[in-house]
DNA sequence: AGACTATCTGAACGATCGGTCGTTCAGATA
DNA sequence: TATCTGAACGACCGATCGTTCAGATAGTCT
């Protein structure tokens, strides 16, 4: 492959209309985004989207991934930077609440807007939704499983279910610090999945008292 | 007051709408809801609506109160004739996830749909929301606060992140009841919720074993 | 019977929706 | 230089949005 600077420009421009399509679908979600109102604030013409996807819904599933990308790289990868067991599954929890309170995207979460509005939309829009929550929340149990096979997490704990606790209690942070106290979320948030695992744990020195 | 046919009818015809209102605002949300696709559900004119709202926006704060008398019924209501104290608190979890397990609104729970949509939408309507939001967490935190005096909770129990626990465990259900696995969703978030309450109680035996 | 009122309808409105059209312009190719 | 291609544009399409309005229907009151 050639240089070729029209092709570099229009990857430039599906980059940023994926980035803005992604903050505005946070607020307004996926079906709710429109294009005009997408184009407008970015200053483009609305005709111009027609030139890198077939439609709303490819720039959708789009969106999603791109999503997927920004999620991984702001919470998984510096989770990972955590030594292994409880200590990364906390980091974990805690890099997703930094995320919602840096106001990275300014609806909060992506995937709390786009899941409560799909979870009755059938489609091929769907169907990617339902992957990455899989993906995640597999995720989040792999890392439980590694802290019990580390001997940090008591065997009795069922990986499934504690993969839940962390996720529910992350996901709540959203709508909690949005419509009601923001701090007192966050703190809840937090305290709540930290004093489980410090319960959990046969060392609960590794982790933070508070 | 006499008894008037056509506003007895008018009542009739408000009833009914609001219940097919919040039902597909649970699906579609409270802006995603079509005065049109509402209309022609229920099988009247577009225009009729506006005999009984000035326009929209005063159906959806109707719409708020209405889904808050159901979920008193459905939830509030027969938590309330458990014994007071721990079983009282779980007894209301369970209420909620017998709601939506047997799927009394088509698309799950009418707050998460409005939650999701309005954090970022300031009005009335957000207002509303919010309000409705507070009052539910007062509540769980009376019941908290209940059965600590009572002494069926340790006194170290913090109300309000206790509350917190029950309704991001509770909300959480209904995505992943919708998206992922069904029977695992609501068992997790019975399980996780019942070990806790037996964990922080001081006689374990007011509550079933699993 | 006639005046009045609450409910509801059908037709129409301006705005906006997702999407298509032909066109323009910059950059690559030969 | 001549030709081709990818990106972006403005104008426009039919459909649907929330809303308005004049009028029909039906139940109440004098």
């Amino acid at each position: 492959m050639t240089q070729d600077g029209r092709r570099l420009r229009g990857q430039r421009s599906r980059e940023t209309i994926l980035a803005q399509a992604v903050g505005l679908a946070s607020v307004e979600g996926l079906d709710g985004l429109s294009l005009g109102r997408l184009a407008a604030e970015i200053g483009i013409s609305k005709s111009g989207f027609f030139a890198h996807w077939r439609d709303k819904q490819e720039l959708q599933l789009d969106a999603v991934d791109w999503a997927v990308r920004q999620w991984r790289e702001h919470i998984v990868v510096p989770a990972l930077h955590a030594p292994a067991g409880v200590r990364r599954l906390f980091a974990l929890h805690q890099a997703r609440l930094r995320f919602y309170a840096e106001r990275v995207l300014p609806g909060g979460c992506f995937f709390l807007a786009v899941q409560a509005e799909f979870d009755d939309h059938p489609g091929a829009v769907r169907t990617r939704i339902v992957q990455a929550l899989h993906n995640w929340e597999a995720f989040i149990r792999s890392l439980v499983e590694e802290a019990i096979a580390l001997g940090e997490l008591d065997q009795g704990v069922d990986p499934a279910q504690l993969a839940y606790e962390i996720e529910a209690l992350g996901m709540a942070a959203v709508p909690h610090s949005r419509l009601l106290d923001e701090r007192l979320a966050f703190a809840h948030a937090r305290r709540t999945v930290l004093q489980r695992l410090r319960g959990l744990c046969p060392n609960p020195s590794l982790l933070p008292e508070d």
